[in-house]
DNA sequence: AACGGACGCAACCGCATAACT
DNA sequence: AAGTTATGCGGTTGCGTCCGT
């Protein structure tokens, strides 16, 4: 009945210790178990998504690498916007740092192009922004409202790798073209086949490794001496 | 120095699916 | 086999900071 208000919103220091504690005590899983005995007044999947995106001894911070920006393209040429795949691929990075690093990427990209096209082109370029341009976040996903829309769908339901050889031209098609390009713009030749020796090396295991191996090294509080994130 | 817009990041929400009873 | 709960994923939003005017 009288049912704890869940707090939201940025996590204070306090919380991220005593989450981290919580985690090191009864492991990754069951969150809202977690959540409940921690007295933390988060959610489980708050707590959860806390862990993964932000405290998990893992995570690489910082900039992304020019390879692993290559990397990042490639994949979603591949898989479109399989995040959490395209994470698995990249040791240390979460799917949302990748989804934000795309967006601003796409953002910038968009915004290239499209003075590249008012400038090739006339100088009364009018058609080429639908909608008030600089500023709204949300479609960059895949582009444009409308299109964010069917690139989504799209890409679930067909979805595993190729919704487009089915469709004609899709989404994807288009963000693989801008991927591309840039990739020509950028590259000196080498495309990902001759991608620098730590990535597919150490993808997977390492990165699913990360969690259980500290465990191991330290059931306790290993994120500590690891270097925590905020400290 | 103040202001406004762009950018980057963290967090939330809703839905889908897996796991459990 | 069906129902319930937990977890994971992708999309979206909010907010602080940076940068140009």
């Amino acid at each position: 009945m009288v049912q704890q208000e869940m707090r939201k919103g940025p996590w204070t220091e306090q919380e991220d210790i005593k989450l981290v504690s919580f985690v090191g005590l009864f492991g990754e899983r069951r969150w809202d178990f977690i959540a409940k005995v921690s007295g933390l007044h988060r959610t489980g999947k708050s707590c959860r998504l806390r862990w993964v995106n932000y405290l998990h001894p893992g995570l690489k911070r910082g900039k992304m690498t020019p390879q692993e920006e290559r990397l990042v393209l490639e994949l979603h040429s591949k898989w479109g916007n399989r995040w959490s795949r395209i994470a698995r691929k990249l040791p240390g990075r979460t799917d949302n740092e990748i989804k934000n690093y795309w967006r601003t990427h796409m953002r910038k990209m968009a915004q290239e192009k499209k003075r590249a096209a008012a400038a090739a082109s006339s100088p009364s370029s009018s058609s080429a922004s639908s909608k008030s341009s600089t500023g709204e976040g949300s479609s960059y996903d895949t582009g444009d409202p409308t299109n964010n829309v069917i690139s989504s769908t799209e890409i679930q339901i067909t979805g595993e790798d190729r919704a487009r050889e089915e469709e004609g031209y899709s989404m994807d098609d288009i963000w693989k073209d801008i991927a591309v390009s840039e990739e020509n713009k950028s590259e000196d030749g080498c495309n990902f086949s001759c991608t620098p020796s730590w990535e597919y090396s150490t993808s997977d295991s390492l990165w699913v490794m990360d969690e259980e191996e500290s465990k191991i090294l330290n059931p306790f509080f290993p994120y500590y001496e690891q270097g925590m994130p905020f400290l």
